[in-house]
DNA sequence: TTGAAAGCGCTACCAA
DNA sequence: TTGGTAGCGCTTTCAA
């Protein structure tokens, strides 16, 4: 509080031009001014100078769910980023659910953040229109959308999903099912990179299996993983190669296929995506794509600390890291090559 | 904004009542301001609002590291707990650091969050004065401190340690090391646990045999726990039996003992602490203390907002959960029971 | 039931 | 270099 100024004998403005630095005040009075405010130990209070200057210092962050490794990654690379030009980060979760995440928007809009980094599980594109008419920046993450010309920092899924699909064939797998994702750009991308490779594969095409699964946030897609492998390997003949959507999901397949006696990768050989940080831990260490989710916290943040700083709207930019295959046991047969 | 109040020719005061439902208003009035605001698409300006009310709507969480899946699920559980009443929460990390994590309260309470929820890295006492100085209503977390009474919700760190230790001596082991934490309260309180279950073990008390590491937040103790693991294995006679800290450790433990071709848990069994989720999935699925993180964080939030709730000061309240074991294969020699 | 006045703690703008 | 005046967008008296 300014009974400061009435201590010193100076205005308001005064220390307040001095605690922010602010050019037109001496050397001396800035000094006076710090030295009691350190001394008495106040604080400016944030919600005011937020108030009046419409910046509140505070980065919106919805995802889907925090549990999830790839996600707590990516908020943990973020936040440091922006940390140190002050900036904190109020971290939501959607859990997965579209009407959940409007509500989340709304309530950061009305927090007044400086911008909303957000991997949506939204299915239109309506929600981000409301956040344009604010003129709140905003960027997507992880998922993006085809109509929606926003700023993007994420993965290529499809190179993504080609390049763990082409390590299968090359493992010399031939019955390679995909359990797929969500009808999001994540789960689309990946599913078509599954096709490509496919398709395009060395001793001819081969044929597409894809599973679905709901994904849900609780669970994270173990469960998922868990139950559609299970119908998997009730078939008479069995994939002998399984390109999963995530790291999360492999894992229940993992579990599933562990427990019904088939080897891993003999029998079935396993691919995840997000190579997400105890996926090297598991039962068999998985062979899974990379995405780099730290890079994609930093890229976000250093992104969205460029648009708040330009107070102008710069144009819409994408970032986007290439994947990277991470060979682990799971799907190392040796068989060919 | 309210030009709301002139379309409709009303006072400002009128729409602001209308809107928080506040007493003496017309049914008719609210719903006709209700309607306006829907259509225009108004939302209040939370900082605004918070300037006057002194009430943020915001939580300050401070956690060593939003990777560790620990935190990671008690950020989510907290989360959720809060946002029926809707308030949101300001995740930071400490990464393990004081320093920073002082820095950290500095700017929550700059700020103005609510409450702040902490699991402190803290050596000593003194931050805390600060936040009480402020009349900052605060929680302690995971970690708590002997001279302190202050609000705590966390779980009882010397019975899990006893659990642990007593449960490796069940499964006939004799020479079992501790790879002991940091030395904060959790540290402290499962290393006593471990000294109380030896010196009572059934056929007369065991040697002590305790590891030190230095826990750093980045690698979240699995390159630590590697290390240590190195070292014991490096010995004469190795240990038959390995309490770790926490489950990151325990998981390059694991490794380190794998690598080197020993069996678990025929040679070595190991058990860690947390049941952090992906404890099960782990080259052999993990015996770990289950310390009900998700309790912790939703127990906590609910604290938090009683105590916001209630503006005078609550006596400091302790909310400690009973840890459990989970017997997983890493541990279960079968030699005895 | 409604609204005028005052002000939360700070910063922008301009005059001194 | 300093400081008076205004006012950010709301909510709180308290009088009409």
């Amino acid at each position: 509080m300014k009974d400061i100024a009435w201590e010193l004998g100076l205005s308001v403005v005064t220390v307040s031009k001095a605690l922010r630095n602010h050019g037109d005040i001496s050397e001396a009075t800035r000094k006076r001014v710090m030295r009691r405010i350190e001394e008495v130990g106040y604080r400016p209070n944030l919600t005011a100078r937020a108030l009046i200057t419409g910046r509140t210092y505070t980065m919106g962050l919805i995802v889907p769910d925090l549990l999830h490794a790839f996600f707590a990654q990516i908020a943990k690379a973020l936040s440091r980023a922006v940390r140190q030009k002050n900036y904190g980060v109020l971290i939501t979760s959607s859990e997965e659910d579209p009407e959940l995440e409007r509500q989340e928007i709304a309530q950061l809009l009305a927090r007044r953040v400086d911008a909303i980094l957000i991997a949506s599980a939204q299915w239109s594109v309506e929600s981000f229109r409301r956040i344009e008419e604010q003129n709140t920046p905003y960027i997507l993450i992880d998922r993006h959308f085809a109509g929606l010309a926003a700023n993007f920092v994420g993965s290529d899924d499809v190179a993504a999903g080609r390049m763990a699909t082409e390590h299968l064939i090359s493992q010399g797998c031939r019955r390679i099912v995909h359990i797929r994702g969500p009808q999001l750009s994540t789960g689309l991308g990946r599913l078509e990179g599954y096709r490509l490779a496919l398709s395009s594969a060395a001793g001819g095409p081969l044929p597409e299996d894809v599973m679905p699964v709901g994904l849900s946030a609780d669970d994270r897609g173990e469960a998922d993983g868990y139950e559609a492998a299970q119908k998997l390997l009730d078939r008479a003949a069995p994939p002998d190669g399984i390109f999963c959507f995530n790291d999360p999901v492999a894992t229940g397949v993992m579990q599933a296929v562990l427990e019904r006696g088939f080897r891993i990768p003999e029998d079935i050989a396993i691919v995840g995506c997000g190579n997400v940080l105890y996926s090297g831990h598991l039962r068999v260490p998985l062979t899974t794509i990379d995405q780099d989710s730290a890079a994609i916290g930093a890229e976000a943040g250093s992104l969205a600390l460029s648009m708040v700083e330009s107070r102008k709207p710069l144009p819409p930019e994408s970032r986007i890291t290439k994947p990277k295959l991470v060979v682990r046991a799971s799907s190392l047969k040796g068989t060919k090559k």
